[in-house]
DNA sequence: TCCTTGTTGCGACTGAGTTGCAACAGCCTT
DNA sequence: AAGGCTGTTGCAACTCAGTCGCAACAAGGA
């Protein structure tokens, strides 16, 4: 399921370089990575792609990476129904929140943009009085394909 | 936050014996955990709370059980944002779905049912012709004590 | 070019969850 | 009430994702 590239190249390093962050080979590396993906990715596929950029990568310093981009709120971290094991998946915040819909059975992902789930929100923001900084819907079931 | 408590004690059980699923010791002892929980349990503290009926429980019984009643619909699984660490939670499935609200500040889980999250799920079902099995629905702010 | 300060690689560690196996115990049958 | 088939358990060792302390290093401002 490709991802949308709306983005120009490197966006996410000037992005870093703006809020003064310091930027580095392995860093370079890794968010080249991301921006690139056209699928989801999980940290150890990151290094491994990262690695072919520079391949002094460490395992830590992806994980230091995913944390700072978290905590910038660069990317967005995803369970995708643990359709394989307990690791997470990341992918490039853009714009308006998606839907992840995991089919149990072939794995697809499919991803959905829906006006309802930005009134959910707005409604949830209103009537919990509840400040939302991130929100996750993910979705495990049948896909058309699949489907029984 | 406490669970709504609308079931008779003893329900899981029965629910797993009307299905051919043979009762133990271990096993009682664990659904007794998860019925009477009054707030959102991992597997480590339902080991404990099980061993508070059963000494000889083990950890793996834990998770074989969890496993158990997941595959059978009767639990549901939860993230709530990994506020600490990258544990999962578990809470009965009883009727409708609602929400997760986790205050990134303070740590208080906030349940949430709402009928725009229902016409979501029948919306996705129609539009994308997907089967939903489980529909999680996870968001991280801040409440309204903590909001800024 | 220098220096401060943030970043990295390394290796050891933690903690959640899994697995193979021999012993055990539901519960169905008679 | 006893027997036996078969699913379940405890155990211990294991995997795997993610974390941490530390000494060496390098980005980028002065």
């Amino acid at each position: 399921m490709p991802l949308p590239q709306t983005e120009i190249p490197g966006r996410l390093q000037s992005q870093l370089a703006g809020r003064g962050i310091r930027l580095t080979a392995p860093r370079r590396a890794i968010l080249s990575v991301i921006e690139t993906a056209t699928k989801h990715l999980d940290a150890s596929q990151i290094l491994r792609k990262a690695r072919t950029v520079d391949a002094s990568v460490n395992r830590s310093t992806v994980y230091r990476t995913l944390d700072l981009l978290k905590r910038q709120g660069l990317i967005d971290e995803l369970d995708l129904m643990h359709l394989n094991g307990e690791g997470h998946y990341y992918e490039r915040k853009l714009g308006r929140d998606h839907i992840h819909m995991a089919c149990l059975r072939c794995g697809k992902i499919t991803e959905f943009v829906s006006k309802t789930f930005e009134s959910l929100k707005k409604q949830l923001q209103r009537d919990c009085r509840f400040h939302i900084i991130v929100a996750r819907l993910e979705v495990g079931g049948y896909c058309p394909a699949c489907r029984h």
